[in-house]
DNA sequence: TTGATATATGAAAATATGTTCATATATTTG
DNA sequence: CAAATATATGAACATATTTTCATATATCAA
């Protein structure tokens, strides 16, 4: 006889797969770190400091501002962007500890 | 003039990507939660709860496994699965605060 | 040894994600 | 207004991940 504890529901389980998932790479995980030390940043900053190609960038930055990571204001023809959801730092936090195979 | 400060290096955010990655499905969340209540559980244990086809959950368990997140342990015709790195249970926690959009 | 059960494996198919490139749009400046 | 700059967009392509399915392997019990 089993009696399996389980905790989290599936609605919950999705969405924070799906958070996951959207921090889950490289330089977006950078995006995060450097929006965590500086306020805002414009894309062409970003850019030059992530060396990334400017319009696989954007691809980024828009993606994590739809999924409610990031906000960006305009100021004539800059884009700034910054942390809107701050909870994610903690992510890359948590991780540095992990002591996975990789 | 632009100072952007930028924290960590590459390889720590690939590691955390990673990391990231393979915990980042509903399923694989799922499986970490179950474990971090459950101390250890089989196969068909993990199946059963979670309704998951039997080949699939394998898959998502080796992988895992491969990326020292879990371990396993035989006990005749069962292989257990229980949580080796539990720092990733926090990320669930971590992300269950974030209101971003979904 | 045969049958039943639990788990793993591997290849193929389905799907999702990341990247590139060419170009569009918007804003500022001369 | 034309040119320059910053950013966005979208389609095509490349790559990676997920799922399925058929089957293999291992262990146990009769």
């Amino acid at each position: 006889m089993t009696t399996v504890t389980y905790q989290i529901n599936k609605e919950k389980l999705e969405k924070a797969a799906y958070i996951l998932k959207t921090v889950a790479h490289p330089t977006r995980l950078a995006i995060v770190d450097l929006l965590s030390q500086n306020e805002k940043l414009s894309v062409n900053e970003i850019c030059e400091v992530l060396q990334c190609e400017q319009s696989l960038l954007s691809h980024h930055l828009i993606n994590m501002k739809l999924k409610g990571i990031l906000r960006s204001e305009k100021d004539g023809l800059n884009v700034f962007y910054s942390l809107k959801e701050k909870d994610v730092i903690k992510l890359i936090e948590c991780i540095e500890h992990c002591d996975c195979n990789y």
